[in-house]
DNA sequence: CGACTTCCGTTCGTCACCGAACACTGGGCA
DNA sequence: TGCCCAGTGTTCGGTGACGAACGGAAGTCG
């Protein structure tokens, strides 16, 4: 596991104006994530913002009966924390750990104050909830709409888009509990994939053979919510007032 | 069908300060909101903010096969448009009225300048939005967890806070559409719930008659996202800047 | 080397919801 | 008055996912 001291890894960080990441460099602190670690928690005021710059999270909820279930996975291309600039006092929901990586956090106060000072930053921010809200929609439109097998694959095909290699260091026990479904369906459906030849596992560690064949098993909603995110986070756009506005 | 001229009828505006709504009164534009009227559309630009006082709108995505699904509503709670001020411009889903009201309509232009310039303004509806994420997320935990049945009973049940009576004027097609099932489903839910006694209706016409009954049938998703609503909007904290921050 | 734990494989019955097809009814409009 | 049609009622087969129970295999730690 490399060690990619540069926030720039992380989308957001490396959408902040030069001026902007330099000032921030200085309240930037590199953390690891573990698998299960809380990033956040239900009910809880939320003291830091995590970037991860590798590694994924869940955000996710718990219902009566002990199921979990994840309405948004986060990478590097987002961050942890979004209800201290929403002004939400606390979290709503749990956010934990899902694949191992590193990433760097920065405290509550600060990036709220950076919110209120820096049009610039605010506007990644911004950005970058619409995003968020963008992906738990379509997670509810397509846990309402598709079947356990597409969302398979295409929860996978995103994790190894956030993880930019060819492989998934996960159980399909954590896959079962992301997805809000019961391990033997996911042990069902991985067996199906293998004997396709699409994948290749081994305790915890799934292996994409095939990512054209896994697309075209699995739903659009995916591809959908990453081609918002490409649009929103456009480093290129947006980072320096607003020059826009065509109309 | 009476005429609440009064912008406060809807709980964002009602949270203004004083003179922050004495100031939006001239940019407020009274409308009808008609159902099946779209007042935002994926990939549009949107120009204008809607602030319902009464009916309702969805929020939805259609699937491939032409399926309508909601992932969340939105009533005198809220409004339409956060992609104004979340810098997206376009929306990135369907608005759609699905009860007839009224509400009021202010340009994108001039929203995303109180956001900008107003401190308070800016609170209230980054709250809004938080309150809008936490729905959508229990949208879709709930989509995946529990069954139809305890859903229906949910979505009436909001339907009715958000409209302060005893009956929403729906068809059961239209509440399929929302929840994104077959209208036959509806309708044999909606038999057992006319055969147990707990509501009654006629071509249209949902009348509630067991309030407690449906609660008892239906999941908490919605009693939860109706709490967190009421934590983030009570219009009583957060509009007169920061004066909190106890840590 | 052996015991234990984690992770994966498999089976069987059950049920909620789908998909399609079709019948009925009340209100509006010609 | 009669037609039409939106809205609702009902049926039947198919199936995707659940729930529970248990077997086996790959690591791990004493």
């Amino acid at each position: 596991m490399d060690h990619p001291d540069d926030p720039r890894e992380n989308r957001l960080l490396a959408a902040l104006a030069e001026t902007d990441r330099l000032r921030w460099m200085q309240h930037l602190e590199r953390v690891d994530l573990r698998p299960g670690q809380v990033l956040c928690a239900a009910g809880q005021p939320q003291r830091h913002a995590y970037f991860p710059t590798s590694g994924v999270a869940a955000l996710l909820h718990m219902t009566e009966e002990g199921m979990s279930t994840a309405f948004a996975v986060v990478g590097n291309d987002g961050l942890v924390g979004t209800s201290i600039f929403l002004q939400a006092d606390t979290e709503a929901s749990i956010g934990s750990v899902l694949v191992a990586g590193q990433g760097f956090r920065i405290a509550a106060t600060t990036l709220q104050e950076e919110f209120v000072q820096c049009d610039p930053v605010r506007n990644v921010l911004l950005r970058y909830t619409q995003a968020l809200v963008t992906q738990v929609a379509h997670t509810a439109v397509c846990y309402r709409n598709h079947t356990v097998d597409q969302q398979v694959c295409g929860w996978l095909l995103y994790l190894l888009h956030l993880l930019q290699g060819n492989s998934v260091v996960m159980t399909q026990e954590l896959l079962a509990g992301m997805l809000g479904v019961r391990r033997e369906s996911v042990t069902l459906i991985a067996g199906r994939l293998r004997a396709a030849g699409l994948i290749r596992y081994t305790r915890g560690d799934i292996e994409i053979l095939d990512r054209i064949g896994l697309e075209h098993r699995a739903c659009e909603c995916h591809a959908t919510v990453i081609q918002e995110y490409d649009r929103l986070l456009a480093d290129s756009a947006h980072t320096a007032g607003s020059q826009a506005d065509p109309a």
